[in-house]
DNA sequence: TTTGACAGCGAAAACGTTTTCGAAATGATT
DNA sequence: AATCATTTCGAAAACGTTTTCGCTGTCAAA
């Protein structure tokens, strides 16, 4: 089958492809009469202008580009849901790439810059230690937009959460509950969501008059379960006072409760526990997990808005005042505190 | 900044752009001297062919599509993450699309076929009632790959798993820990996966001398948590005498769960639950989920690799052999049953 | 010396659009 | 009748590749 082009269209109606093309495209300088015979015919024969040349022409592909560091993780997918619908309302299409590695993420980004997307969502990599691999982004003129784990330094539009707030607002809880020696399984050392995260714990604990104790915090860079079983079995060991946990992802909070289970320490009495995120069956685990709601569809939907008006701008030649968006979370309380 | 185009490079060398274009390719007849001068050149100025002009020049996007029902789904995500590490490999990009309904699953078709993708992916619509869209496909000279929910009169190659099987094993395995009262908490009428789940558990049944009752299967079309309490509610109001559920996905499951816990009906014991799918989460609730694991990111994989073997015979215009992988599952065992 | 083979290169067409600019036709104004 | 403005259209260039085909020049064989 033999894709139809302005050409058949335009032979068909013994007319110009100029003219045909100009109709379908709203020129001022086209009679009524031809446009509609245009259009009745072009929608007839079910003809659609090929994207290629229209891309090649108008150097822009209506494609935009995400790079997520997980897929198989409950925010990630709700933020990826948000973006795709909203795309999807302005005919936009989405590109999907995973990375979790400084080395991947410049390349995915090479990638595609040489695709020509007109705009690269991105979540920096564990790893990612400079920026300079930005740069190229926004020199090639195409929209950048950082979510959750952003650059600070970084010329773009930024959207993100409040990390040091919710973490205050899980460790006041736990406080509240009348918990006072919380431990933190915290991520990396080098994002700067796992660093809000922390001051937030800290600066809740001295706002509490409770001291701060670098031995009660351990690291869990991947946030997996793993990691958390095996950091709440070494605090164990060191502090077998600890009576509250607040873990910097649901995983982790998971992997503690399991290893507590083991040690029949009982939960919330004797300790209890805060993830963050709300992974979908967190209210089903046993005890159901206390955690943050990370809005993740609404914050999908925040970035591809932010970007229409980024895009705007840009085309516009005008300043583009990069903005930061705040997506607001809250605590949902369940039997883990 | 400019975009490099392969004029600059001829210009820079004083050759032809032809043989510029030659060299990159590989072409028998440019010598290996003009080849490296050529190639180190591109290299230093950091030149790669513009993407629409290529894709326009050859008719191939090297994009695919992806038309997923569910994202925040982790059978979904897993295979969504085979299928977009296998394209890295081979240099394609993926398009991710969502639809759970006939409609949607057109209209995204005619986009992806707009955009000229190389390939499409689907699994079909609970809704979908006919497969007259998906003759569009083929007649436009692109590669569809059905995968999960597929149509059997369909002209494509299939990747699915074997649900009658592993809904056999299931139910086999309640059968065997001395389960009789076997209920079924099924999907929709139409997907096949549904209706093979179901023969898969009626036939287990007769098989073990256990009288099929039509009385015992309730539909739950969603697949979520809430239809699964509502449909134990549904059964325990009628037949107290179940000591067994089989369940079509693990949301359901764990929905019918909660409803036994909240009747303190003792798990395994009184009544032993089997779900589908292997949700990451599904180790750690209580009781921890018996299940079927899919294996999707092993799925994902598969659908690209046949992909580019049926490209492949398309290409060269051959006749494509449309095959179905039967992708193996298995049954994980845990404390609900 | 002629012929042929072959290696190496380039001109030009093609892919299908968009957009600039000018031409033609019509009607209105002096 | 001459000029001018306006409406409507089309020719042609441009976007950046890939690929066909033919053109040179060289060298070996006859």
């Amino acid at each position: 089958m033999k894709t139809k082009t302005l050409k058949d269209v335009a032979e068909a109606l013994n007319i110009s492809i100029t003219t045909v093309s100009k109709a379908l495209n709203n020129y001022p300088d086209i009679s009524a009469a031809t446009r509609k015979k245009v259009l009745d015919y072009a929608q007839s024969i079910d003809f659609t202008p090929n994207t290629f040349a229209t891309s090649l022409r108008k150097q822009e592909s209506k494609i935009v580009g995400i790079i997520i560091p997980k897929l198989a993780h409950y925010f990630f997918s709700m933020l990826l849901q948000g973006i795709i619908e909203k795309a999807e309302e302005h005919n936009y299409l989405v590109i999907v790439l995973k990375s979790n590695s400084y080395e991947l993420e410049k390349i995915h980004i090479r990638r595609l810059l040489k695709q020509k997307v007109d705009g690269v969502f991105l979540s920096l990599a564990q790893d990612s230690h400079d920026v300079s691999h930005l740069e190229e982004i926004w020199k090639s003129g195409t929209v950048l937009i950082q979510y959750d784990r952003v650059s600070k330094i970084a010329k773009s539009s930024k959207i993100v959460i409040n990390d040091r707030g919710a973490a205050s607002q899980a460790v006041q809880h736990l406080i509240d509950s009348g918990k006072k020696k919380i431990a933190h399984l915290r991520g990396g050392l080098l994002p700067q969501v796992a660093i809000d995260r922390f001051i937030g714990y800290r600066k809740t604990l001295e706002k509490n008059g409770i001291e701060y104790q670098s031995d009660y915090v351990e690291i869990c860079e991947k946030g997996n379960e793993n990691q958390g079983y095996e950091a709440a079995k070494k605090l164990w060991s060191r502090h077998p006072e600890i009576n509250g946990i607040f873990a910097h992802t649901d995983m982790t909070a998971l992997g503690a409760i399991k290893f507590l289970k083991e040690q029949k320490i009982r939960i919330p009495d004797q300790v209890g526990v805060v993830g963050f995120s709300n992974w979908n069956l967190t209210a089903l685990t046993s005890p159901s997990l206390t955690t943050i709601n990370q809005p993740g569809k609404k914050m999908g939907k925040a970035i591809f808005t932010q970007f229409l008006k980024d895009l705007k701008a840009l085309k516009a030649k005008e300043n583009i005042d990069y903005s930061t968006t705040v997506i607001k979370t809250s605590l949902i309380k369940r039997e883990s505190s």
